[in-house]
DNA sequence: AATATCTATCTTGTATACAAAAATATTGAC
DNA sequence: GTCAATATTTTTGTATACAAGATAGATATT
């Protein structure tokens, strides 16, 4: 399946809110963008309504369209929901997981933990992401693991700056080990458990989600 | 929040889909779709694009767009999706819900019971969408409760013909029922399983599903 | 000076035009 | 008659043109 022209150019202006170029509640002018990357209107358009989709801006009726950040609680929110969806991954993969699959979750975290002694930290995310990418295949419900993706995505450059606090990683890693030995024992409720407190944003999470939403918005 | 013309087409083609006028796997023509809503091509394929993210058409680049309805294994996964999601919210709404909230949930209740008396379908389709959607809301997570009513309508469709199963009706309301009872209770686990088991398909909700699956195939 | 209204300009939404890729038909060879 | 190669037609993707709504600025009025 071959991407469209539209599609790219979603991607790259989903890059550009993301490192701060286009900033919340800024207007996106088609011709602008149409001028950046050299293309006519059509597929700035069809990108941007996909964005809208997503909820990466909002549309506007003859206005146009803006990007929407998500504020401080709505973010809470989307986090809760990813925690609640990944508990429900892992609650169903208890009773549905292959040793295969064990043993590929105890390499990612092999690797992982590789990549933290390297301090490589785009590694590190790539990995990390991998394991979580695994348990959603586990699950054995492909549209679940669809919806964990998706939700995945578009949490992905908070969750980075969640990682980045001053010991998480290590924190991080053995709560992975905690997760896969409930997935061994095959108790579900544990393996819920484990994973929503991992994915949840509280204590001092919760602080340096606020700090960062902070400087963002500066 | 006016509608665009294109979302208003978006929402008639769902709606041709739904009702069987355009069947599984079918090419949907742009040019025809063109002629049909009197338009052109912009604001069908601005329409088609949305119907591709939302995931009820299938979009190959340079070949077109086809009906994609999901197959039995999907819809399954789709329908323990949503009752994980509609658990969830309940197991949050029990801790938080008000007695406004539940009072709102009992005259619903009393109205959807009017319409089975009535024999009025819509009229009970219509509040029976309404508890739930009330459900959502008392998660007091908005994202929550917009994740559920965007599943909530790709469902729609085939919850219909869920509940046309003899006796459901009687059934589904007597789950309402204990629903609002276990959050009165604040008994956020009862609730959870409560709203699981009334929105997940098994036993004969299963073998009406697969029946409706086959007559809708030819 | 402040506000209202009209006008000019800008921007979006839609239609049409054009280019390239895919599907289909046609011709020719065996 | 079948298969392959090529030509034709369709259809999508992109660019441009045009129309109508929204914004902003200028002018007029109180």
């Amino acid at each position: 399946m071959e991407q469209k022209r539209s599609d790219i150019i979603a991607n790259q202006i989903e890059e550009l809110i993301f490192d701060g170029t286009f900033s919340d509640g800024e207007r996106l002018d088609e011709v602008q963008l149409s001028e950046r990357f050299a293309v006519s209107r059509t597929p700035i358009r069809e990108a941007l309504l996909r964005l809208a989709q997503s909820g990466l801006v909002e549309h506007f009726p003859r206005r146009g369209v803006f990007v929407r950040q998500p504020g401080p609680i709505e973010l809470l929110e989307m986090f809760e929901v990813m925690a609640e969806l990944e508990a429900t991954c892992a609650r169903f993969a208890a009773a549905r997981i292959s040793d295969a699959a064990i043993q590929e979750l105890n390499d990612t975290n092999k690797r992982c933990n590789a990549a933290v002694e390297a301090k490589d930290a785009d590694r590190y995310y790539l990995e990390n992401e991998r394991f979580h990418a695994i348990l959603y295949k586990e699950s054995g419900n492909s549209f679940l693991e669809q919806e964990c993706l998706r939700l995945q995505r578009r949490l992905q450059p908070f969750r980075r700056t969640q990682l980045r606090l001053r010991g998480r990683l290590k924190q991080s890693m053995h709560e992975h080990e905690e997760i896969v030995a409930a997935l061994e024992d095959g108790d579900s409720q544990a393996a819920a458990d484990a994973i929503r407190d991992h994915v949840a944003v509280q204590g001092e999470k919760f602080h340096h989600l606020m700090a960062r939403l902070k400087t963002a918005a500066e």
